[in-house]
DNA sequence: TTCGATTTGTTCGTATGTATT
DNA sequence: TAATACATACGAACAAATCGA
C-alpha cells in the first residue's frame, strides 16, 4: 500500500475539478454577474496558479453545462437567459406541426403566502415559510395553451411585487437572474396526463373532462439549490411537448 | 482578403472533427462491436498521425454523446444497450413514488407489413416499403403501465421475426445492437394528453375516457438516421414520464 | 482601413499518476 | 511485477476572432 495518506476522509479531486468548483463558488456568489465576462484563461490560470490547460478543462465542463460561453476573441461569459440557444432549453411546447415560438406571458394573480408542507420536500424550505404564489397563462399564436402555477421562496427574491413581476421584460428566469442574481441552471420535470380542474379547463378553452398534460417542474440554480416549483397544465390540442435529449447545437 | 482560398466549397474541420467524424463512419460500418474496446489512444494516434492530445479530444465528443465509453486502464468501447447506465437513458417512467425498475415486455402481435405515407418522413422511408409492426404491453410490478407500437424498416433487420424478437434477453435496443448491429444513440419524444383508444384503455385497464399519456418517438442511429418509429401510451395513474435534462451522473 | 493587442481555439509534445490485466 | 491504457497537468506555438486605437 504505497498511499495510506490516501486513505483519509477527505476526498482529492484533480486540480481542474477543485478550479471548477471555486469558479462555481464565485459564480454562485454573484462576483460575476451575469451577461458579464469572467476573467481570461490566461489571467485565471495567474490566480489560481495552474497551468492554462487546467484552467480550460474546468471551464470546458461549465460550458458543457451551459453555465458559461465561450466566445473565440471575446472572452468568457456568464450564461444568460436572454440568449436565443438558452430560452428553448427551458421551455419545451412546441406545435403539433413543428412550429416553435416564443409565448405571451399573461399574469394572472401575484400573492404572498405561507408554504404548505407540498414545498417541504421539493424547495427544501419549512412548512410556514414565506412564498410567492403566481399564476399565468401563457399564449401562442394568439391562443391560450398553457397555465402555469409558480412558487418561489420570499427569501430569494427580496422586493418582488407584482409590478415588477408582470413588468419585466423578457422571460421569469431572466427576471431571476438579471433582478435577483439567481441563476436557474437546471430544471427537472414530470410529466402525467389528466383532466384539469374546471377553472383551468376554462382558461385553456377546454371540455372539463378532457385530457391534459400536467408538468411539475423544479428549477435549481448551482449546487443543485432548489428555486422554483412550477406546475403547468398544457393543452396538447395543438401543441405538445418536445424531449430531445442531446439537442446540443454547439458541439 | 487575406484569405480568399478558404472560400471554396469545402468547410475545413479542425483536425479533431475530422478524427472523429472518421471514428463515427468506422462505428457506423461495424467495424468494432458494440462493446468491443476500440484501439487504444496511442494506436489512434498513430494511424490517424495526429498527436494523442487530438485523439483525445475526439473521443471526449464522443463519450459524452453515450457513443463511446472510456475506463482507465481498460480501453475505450463501444457503448452497450445492457448497462444499467445506459438503459435509464431510453426508458423515462418512473413511479410517481420515485420507485424506478426497469419494465417486464410482453409481445402482442408482430408482423410484417407495407408502410403507408406515416412513416415516410419521420423514417424517411418511401410509401409502400416493407416494415415490421410490433405491439408490446409493457408492465411495471406486475400491472400493465404502457402500451407501444414499433414500426421499424424490415431492410434493416434482416432475418427478424417474432421468434427472435419475443426471445430476446433485455432490450429491444440491445436485440437491435447485438444482433444487427444497429445502434440508438438517440431519441426524440414529443408527448401529449389524449384518451386512448378503447383497445388500449382496456389493455391499461383505463376507463374508455380516461386521460393518458401518448408519446410518439423516433429512435436514431449515427449522423442522425432514424431506425424506429414508435407510439406509446402510458397510463399515469401511477407512474409519470421524467425528463431530466443534463443528468449526467458521470461528470 | 489597417494594425496591434487580447482572447479563445487547435495542435503538438512531454511527464507523471492511477487503474487494469 | 511489468506492461498497457486512460487521466491529469504542464508548457509552447500558432491560428482565428474580436476590438479599439
Amino acid at each position: 500500500m504505497a498511499n495510506t495518506l490516501a486513505a483519509g476522509s477527505l476526498t482529492f479531486n484533480p486540480l481542474y475539478k477543485e478550479v471548477k468548483i471555486r469558479i462555481t463558488r464565485s459564480l454562485a456568489a454573484g462576483k460575476w454577474k451575469s451577461g458579464e465576462a469572467i476573467p481570461s484563461e490566461s489571467r485565471l490560470a495567474e490566480q489560481f496558479n495552474v497551468s492554462i490547460g487546467t484552467i480550460r478543462k474546468a471551464i470546458d465542463e461549465l460550458v458543457a453545462e451551459r453555465i458559461l460561453l465561450r466566445q473565440q476573441g471575446r472572452g468568457t461569459f456568464v450564461a444568460t437567459h436572454t440568449e436565443d440557444r438558452t430560452l428553448f432549453y427551458f421551455f419545451h411546447i412546441v406545435g403539433k406541426d413543428g412550429s416553435r415560438e416564443l409565448p405571451v406571458s399573461e399574469m394572472l394573480s401575484f400573492d404572498k403566502r405561507k408554504a404548505d408542507s407540498r414545498y417541504e420536500a421539493s424547495l427544501s424550505i419549512a412548512r410556514g415559510t414565506k412564498i410567492f404564489h403566481i399564476q399565468n397563462l401563457l399564449k401562442l399564436a394568439g391562443a391560450p395553451v398553457l397555465f402555469d402555477e409558480i412558487t418561489v421562496p420570499a427569501a430569494l427574491f427580496p422586493d418582488l411585487d407584482e409590478e415588477i413581476f408582470a413588468q419585466r421584460d423578457g422571460t421569469i428566469y431572466g427576471l431571476y437572474q438579471a433582478r435577483y442574481g439567481i441563476n436557474v441552471i437546471r430544471i427537472i420535470e414530470r410529466l402525467s396526463a389528466a383532466s384539469p380542474p374546471p377553472p383551468v379547463a376554462a382558461l385553456l378553452g377546454l371540455r372539463v373532462t378532457a385530457p391534459a398534460l400536467m408538468i411539475r417542474r423544479v428549477a435549481y440554480t448551482y449546487n443543485d439549490t432548489p428555486v422554483e416549483h412550477r406546475v403547468s397544465w398544457v393543452s396538447t390540442e395543438h401543441h405538445e411537448y418536445l424531449s430531445d435529449l442531446w439537442k446540443n447545437e454547439a458541439r
